[in-house]
DNA sequence: TGACTATATGTGCATGTACACATATAAATT
DNA sequence: AATTTATATGTGTACATGCACATATAGTCA
């Protein structure tokens, strides 16, 4: 592939567990060849810059299969939206209902849209195989988002709130103060 | 707190969904300090190098929450793990499972860890309904990949592989070729 | 005794990542 | 006619992040 065919692969198929954008991906591309993983062949185009197809080398490919025996630790964390709800007593619980709403959607949006990928694959090899487990975690994934949503939205629901046993915090929320 | 304290803090609370290196929290709160949203306090010490107890200001305090109203988009998911079951052909199918054995375990492990905490918290307050929200996401977050590595580690069993329409590309991984 | 751990602060430096800029042309849209 | 989109490559630069290094002392463990 090229390097702009990268680029798009990664905003079609990959997208949901790799991304990378096009400065990141020629960048990555000169070092790989420059290590003789990758090998180059330059496509001649009018009106268009030139094309420069890349290949993997057999140098490339052993690397590869040396990377797949390297454990892998589980990719972290690291969410904005969960600090917001650690520090839950000093935010605009307001907004972040409205927000909560929003992610729900487009969890539920990318669930639906997996979900129809996922019933249309019948892997009979084991690349296709790999394509599904993966497909299938981002199901898993979008799926739990968008109930923990749903629950947490009931759970930060006026009524649920004035259950709590101090609702002194709460009224001061939602009565006072400079809201946007 | 002081820097060190914060360290110490995304290591045991907030490590599921945030963390950060000392060094990085120090630089972190030179920057707030100068933007005048915290204000620092030193502390003599004998022994020790002298702590530097920080406090949010007023100033502080309203940048919060301008920031809790504004959208978050979600965390985008980057795994590795993922990665090689995309180019599973070109991986080494062997060592993959022993990875997917350790994987589970691990996620295992902090489910009962989480679900352990889970249950001894009665959320009264609004900071500890949104703590207890934090960590039931969590919770499904290792329950689901845990159950995922399960199920991928059986349909990457000998006995599951054999049922693929290609099983020459299946013969050539395990039989083959140089592993480690 | 020597190594490690805990306490406590910080800097230097490399890497990963992404936004913005730069260039060039054809086709499609407004 | 003017703007945007698609094709296709790249660089400049800033920010986040983390590893390693630096310093200083007291206590614990092999």
């Amino acid at each position: 592939m090229s390097g702009y065919d990268l680029a798009r692969h990664f905003d079609e198929t990959i997208g949901f567990f790799w991304r990378a954008t096009h400065s990141q991906i020629y960048r990555e591309l000169s070092k790989l060849k420059e290590r003789e993983l990758i090998s180059a062949e330059e496509i001649q185009q009018r009106g268009k810059p030139n094309r420069i197809l890349y290949s993997i080398t057999e140098a490339g490919r052993e690397a590869l299969l040396v990377w797949s025996r390297q454990p892998t630790a589980p990719d972290p964390v690291k969410d904005n939206f969960l600090v917001k709800l650690y520090g839950l007593e000093h935010m605009d619980i307001e907004t972040l209902r409205e927000h909560l709403v929003q992610r729900m959607e487009g969890h539920r949006d990318r669930l639906a849209k997996f979900r129809e990928i996922a019933a249309s694959m019948e892997p009979s090899t084991l690349g296709e195989l790999g394509r599904l487990r993966g497909l299938e975690i981002g199901l898993r994934y979008e799926r739990e988002w968008a109930e923990w949503c749903e629950e947490t939205l009931e759970s930060l629901s006026p009524k649920s709130l004035a259950a709590l046993d101090s609702v002194i915090d709460f009224n001061e929320k939602v009565s006072g103060g400079d809201r946007k």
